[in-house]
DNA sequence: ATTCACGGTAAACGGTGTAAACTATTCTCG
DNA sequence: CGAGAATAGTTTACACCGTTTACCGTGAAT
């Protein structure tokens, strides 16, 4: 039984290998340094370029799938990165996945503007929607829950959030797994974004280099801001283990 | 005697006022809503595109050439906003400054990519040399340093810094007025590294929409952000007042 | 067995950046 | 003043790009 995913047709199942082909050839033009193109794609399939409009609609689109699937698969790499802590030390875990989520940026700035500095437009809802799959998001959220579960650091409660922040956490239009966090505790996703906004605000300073190269080799403008974020996160017990764990992942850059 | 700015020869003056309109047409160009390109500036000028690499070597040229004018035209508007509070209370008109320079990257997400998310390789030291001239950096560097002689608010000291992070704020790689700075006090740079940071993070993922729109419109992410750092700039006893400057400028939006 | 959807092609259009060769104007200098 | 050089344009051309249209096999479905 050679290996059944989905009781898909035969056309169903080479249409998405398809898929999977396209996003391989993408992936390796960035690699090689090439720009993204839906003619290289093609190329590179062996297709004209007209009939990768049989798989995506626009370049756009080509771009949105693209982006999502590095998106995953990064996100899957920082996870392995991270499990070599085990799941009942979610702030390890946390500080791993953070300095591998820098690492990459640094090593692959032009993937990660696709991802995260591809510009949205505020009325553009299919893309909105698909911001809220990503599947970074989730991994973040999901980690600063679980800290949350073990440290009971302090949120707002709703009251005390402007009310349309309130409407934004309790129906999130962000990537989050928030659906098991009960609405009187989602106050949580305030602080999951102020802290994601302070760790893709030097992330992103860094990748795309509007900062002297010296502070980014030195990574000490990302250690300072993570490092910030501790004591919030009711982790200051932790604090020397987890700066060692932090230091040790960014080393391997 | 009409005007006279510089000793330049005929010729000089009207190349100078070419490369004026080359601006101007490019920022015509993205008030349109239409993207920059080499041809389409050309021909609002009644040029042919080859014409026009008599002053621009190239199309990532002319992008930095707008970026930067760009750059100065926002500051010189950011600048005047912050003006209307007296040179003596540095701390009012940094959060002029600061709402401003918010308000325009989302009212000009395209004008702000071009300036602030546009990628520049660590190896291309010309582009790099740009960035060091950025007026921008300018301007928030001189308002921390006003701040900083009136509320003396402590930073580290040399010997507390990162070697490589010394070197990097004793001769800088990045925009700022930093030559009036005294070498043992250049620990500041470092203070603005870090707040520049933070805003430049909270102001990007907004202006590129990685963010809950209602969260954008409530401006709540970008207000927490900027009054966190009040404490760190010996803000703490202006509080209330800045915060009312704040919301007011954020307002206006 | 016929129909029809699917996945591909070729040709074409208008757009992009850039290089080369050529030309007219204008400044400079002997 | 006149010769020569520098400057600022042109035309033409090339190789890309995204996208549309019309066309055509093959294979699945009725």
């Amino acid at each position: 039984m050679p290996h059944v995913r989905l009781p898909a047709t035969r056309r169903e199942r080479q249409r998405e290998a398809t898929y999977d082909e396209i996003v391989a050839s993408a992936a390796e033009l960035l690699d090689e340094g090439a720009d993204l193109s839906l003619r290289a794609v093609a190329a590179k399939m062996g297709l004209t370029a007209p009939a990768l409009y049989r798989y995506v609609a626009s370049y756009q689109q080509l771009v949105d799938l693209v982006a999502f699937e590095l998106d995953k698969a990064a996100t899957a790499q920082w996870q392995a990165a991270a499990e070599k802590y085990p799941a009942d030390d979610p702030a390890a875990r946390l500080a791993v996945g953070c300095a591998s989520f820098r690492n990459w940026a640094l090593a692959k700035p032009r993937q990660f503007a696709l991802v995260f500095a591809n510009p949205i437009a505020e009325a553009d809802t299919d893309r909105r929607e698909l911001l809220t799959v990503s599947t970074s998001g989730h991994f973040f959220t999901d980690l600063l829950w679980q800290i949350w579960e073990l440290y009971q650091f302090p949120f707002p409660a709703l009251d005390d959030l402007d009310p349309v922040v309130r409407e934004a956490v309790l129906d999130p239009l962000i990537p989050a797994k928030f659906e098991h966090i009960p609405p009187e505790d989602r106050g949580l996703m305030w602080i999951y974004m102020r802290s994601w906004s302070a760790l893709y605000g030097v992330v992103t300073l860094e990748s795309t280099g509007h900062c002297d190269p010296r502070v980014i080799e030195s990574g000490q403008l990302f250690r300072a801001t993570v490092l910030d974020w501790l004591g919030p996160l009711g982790l200051d017990a932790e604090r020397d283990r987890l700066t060692e764990i932090l230091d040790e992942v960014l080393a391997r850059r």
